[in-house]
DNA sequence: GAATTTTTGTTAACACTGTTAACAAAAGTA
DNA sequence: TACTTTTGTTAACAGTGTTAACAAAAATTC
């Protein structure tokens, strides 16, 4: 009976198709733009047809930040294989981490939850000047007491905001509420890093 | 004229009320689920008075992330001012901004975008899995080729990655497109820090 | 104090969202 | 051919942000 697996065969084209008209739209608008209805207008079907494939939105939404975190997969071991230095290996998959985030953009943002209104939003934002401003003249107080007083403040202000923002940022992302005490080991750890690098070596 | 102070004494006064209902909102149920309905409805108003106040809902939003960052910038400062020591004035703010985050948890995720789908979302990928395998199985190998192979892996898996998402997560908020390469000193900076943080010392 | 203007607030709608129940049409099976 | 299952549609529900048209209250002018 070849017509049943024709029949899953269409289902999964149908899916596939879904799925192609949602990405278009994530990729022309983001994927906060996305819209049951768009997708369906797309696909010249009524939107119902949309819920025997998919739960829901989220389902769809889902589906891409799993494929995110494959090609992302693919991506590290690629670059892992060129190595062998287990050193190298780690630059080199941070620079391919960094790639792929900013040309595989609307992945990363889905993966991570990254919800673009704030973008807009940050930018007209004058007190964040102030908990900037803050921070800097820290740094170039580290700085200009250290033994590479040339250093640049900036890059390592930078350096300092994203270590803790992504500290954070990961940990709110895997679970809710305040993190354990022992969470608070991998800010010691990684400031205690950062510190050393600007203050000896 | 008492009565034109009356009147923006008064202005004041419901501006400040929309902004206590929207809030009582945002901690209850998450900035997600805010709305101008909801808001009306606490304030026991019709809605279009809340345009009156405020241009729209961005605006509204807006507002938290000013005083969030306000709050920011006020822990900061007190912290830093208990000690003299640079290096120990950025690894108490590093605290600091850790607590912060976590304590006024809202604020935090409205100041960085954290569209918080993704949480419940990246919980349930298997293929985050592999992605996670493929760092961890590095840097367990660097560690072993240290002179410390005692170092705990998963706490420096952890620093390794909340490193690359906190650089990639600040730029993208900062700017969208690719930024150039120069800002990749950045990711040198911090990962080169890193790797010397595990493999020597 | 009465008439007029300005401010303030309301109702009702528009244009969107995700989701689903009720039903019709097509396809496969007996 | 008659029946059942799958597939698809229309129409609605319950939300969302936002705004135009209008009524009521307050302040100002005559």
């Amino acid at each position: 009976m070849g017509i049943a697996e024709r029949k899953i065969r269409q289902k999964e084209e149908f899916k596939a198709s879904i799925l192609e008209a949602a990405w278009q739209q994530v990729i022309s608008d983001g994927w906060q733009s996305l819209s049951i209805r768009k997708i369906a207008d797309a696909i010249e079907y009524s939107i119902p047809v949309i819920y025997n494939h998919f739960e829901n939105k989220e389902a769809i939404l889902l589906e891409f930040t799993k494929e995110g975190f494959q090609k992302l997969s693919e991506t590290l071991q690629e670059v892992k294989d060129q190595y062998e230095v287990p050193a190298q290996q780690l630059e080199a998959m941070a620079h391919a981490y960094w790639d792929f985030a900013f040309d595989h953009n609307e992945y990363y943002q889905l993966m991570f939850g990254l919800g673009i209104p704030a973008c807009d939003r940050v930018n007209q934002i004058i007190e964040m000047k102030t908990a900037t401003g803050i921070m800097i003249s820290t740094i170039k107080a580290a700085i200009a007491e250290s033994n590479h007083p040339e250093a640049d403040y900036f890059l390592k202000y930078h350096t300092y905001l994203s270590i803790l923002h992504g500290l954070v940022s990961i940990q709110m992302i895997q679970k809710e509420g305040k993190p354990d005490a022992s969470k608070k080991m991998i800010l010691q750890d990684a400031i205690s890093g950062f510190i050393i690098s600007i203050t000896s070596k």
